[in-house]
DNA sequence: ACCGGAATGATAACGGGTTATCAATTGTGA
DNA sequence: TCACAATTGATAACCCGTTATCATTCCGGT
């Protein structure tokens, strides 16, 4: 059966406070202020495990690997600065997107994903 | 000097006449029809060319490696076929998507990708 | 037509992100 | 507390897109 394990709770809780997509190596990053022995195998594990649960999603950003967030957010579209690469959320979507398809082009999903400087980047250096 | 070449004529008009963004691999197999020996280092290589040229661009979709179109196309984005994973142009945009991006985020550059059917794979099978 | 260097094709090597392996550790029901 | 299976951490292996290597081919100026 599945154990409640300390790397998981931590995992879990990074996920939750970041507030934006973390990809695994930020995931390891952040956690490890928690648990620094945590290793990477470990993230990629229960990533795939939180997948198969539905309780996050995978976030795909042009010119990125997959990022991953909670998956009870509403919809929403995404911010990537270019100088500190991180993902920020962008509560916010342009209408009638679905309706820009030519005809004959069924339309599932759409991505929207802004790129440019992020706050902390503009103002001092890169954010942590 | 740089030389006129076959395969750089073969590939040129492959992108050319394609009317959507183009991976390596897409190239080679289209440029094969009237280059069969083409080889996929020569593709890569010549790519590589037209980009530092500014004859193409990249494009970036999520969820996809690189693809390649014609740099002076005018302002476009994209739909990606989750069945036969070809990419499309669109040419529309919506309106107002700087605005999306809360306070501070500076925004340069904006994605939009369509994903779904495209019209081959909604009637019949896969496309060429 | 000749020659020299650019370009090509086949394929090995590379790079990074992800997954598999396995001994050691650690939850958890009894 | 015990026993055992699930989980972990370190790291090797893997995958795949891209690049480097190198002998051979082929433009193009002379």
């Amino acid at each position: 059966m599945e154990r409640r394990t300390k790397q998981r709770e931590v995992i879990w809780r990074t996920i939750q406070q970041a507030g934006r997509p973390l990809g695994p190596q930020e995931v390891l990053k952040l956690a490890q202020q928690r648990l620094p022995n945590l290793g990477i195998a470990t993230v990629y594990r229960t990533l795939k495990a939180f997948l198969e649960d539905r309780r996050i999603v995978v976030v795909e950003v042009p010119g990125h690997t997959p990022k991953y967030e909670l998956a009870d957010l509403k919809h929403h579209h995404h911010f990537v600065c270019r100088k500190c690469d991180r993902t920020f959320d962008v509560n916010d979507c342009p209408r009638g997107i679905k309706n820009m398809a030519p005809p004959g082009f069924v339309v599932e999903e759409h991505y929207v994903a802004l790129k440019g400087i992020c706050p902390d980047c503009r103002n001092h250096g890169a954010g942590d």
